[in-house]
DNA sequence: TGCACGATTAAGAATCATTCTCATTATGGT
DNA sequence: ACCATAATGAGAATGATTCTTAATCGTGCA
């Protein structure tokens, strides 16, 4: 629970101070809470966070993603929900996304499926003259905790 | 312009009369929007069908996706998206998003490109023991009319 | 150290896609 | 035709997110 997150703030700190921005507690606590937690929607947030109001959060996190430090996810629950950036992390990587309780957990895949798939994905591209930037997969499914409640 | 629905038409009147509801001409004219024009935004349905209420539309639409005729879509533009059913069409599809004007085109991709994935996600999963019913894929990029208005 | 300026914060108002309410209208069965 | 039930549409309500504004904080400079 107590990771050394001292590389990322440096990191985040100069990327901030280059555009006049500052790296204020807030704004750690934020990223401290996204860096332990994986993607968090805003209540969820504002639960780590340690009194922030909510308008603040959403304004540094918009603050963020401007920044490319955050990236806004959007699915089928009620908020949305904020991850840090792949750009940041280094960790490219798809969701488990839940339809019964809308959480969200990170997953990777294997290097040699992204190669395919970033093949097939400029292909059918082509047809319609679009030019491919990134790719976002949602594996859909259901949690341990709903599978659980389902049975009982 | 002019397809023939009429065993689309025939298949969803079948499904709404075993839960009694009706196959009105409006939900009609929306199921022939859809099908014409792929994955649309409310604004866009109301342009198409003739004259049907924003609520009546939204109420529809709702109606049609319990009945498993349409699947909303939520993406980061200003309105959510819809689109026909996959069990409906027999058509599993991914979308190309544009990141600068938020329009989705339908691709489909090879088969075994879809065999691989599923079971790269199926292996994914099982780290976090989830259950996976289904796979969503943005190629995210930009549309050639967004890469035209840029050159200019 | 103290001051001044710009950035940040937070409370509450405003926005706006979507949902809900309810009175009216259409539909299908008898 | 009559009735029960479903669909429609106008407008009100909801609620996540954004905006406004006044107060506070931080930083650089004298």
């Amino acid at each position: 629970m107590n990771l050394d997150n001292s590389g990322l703030h440096h990191l985040i700190a100069t990327k901030l101070d280059e555009v006049g921005q500052m790296y204020t507690q807030k704004r750690r606590e934020l990223v401290d809470a996204l860096s332990q937690a994986g993607p968090c929607t805003l209540p969820e947030l504002l639960e780590f966070s340690d009194g922030i109001a909510q308008s603040s959060a959403y304004r540094n996190l918009t603050v963020l993603e401007e920044m490319g430090v955050v990236r806004r996810l959007v699915h089928h629950g009620e908020y949305g929900r904020w991850e840090l950036s792949e750009e940041l992390t280094g960790h490219h990587h798809h969701h488990l996304v839940c339809h019964s309780c809308d959480v969200v957990i990170d997953v990777e895949l294997p290097t040699h499926i992204e190669h395919l798939m970033d093949e097939a994905f400029e292909t059918a591209a082509l047809g319609s003259k679009f030019t491919v930037d990134r790719h976002n997969i949602d594996i859909v499914g259901t949690c341990v905790d709903c599978q659980e409640t389902a049975q009982a």
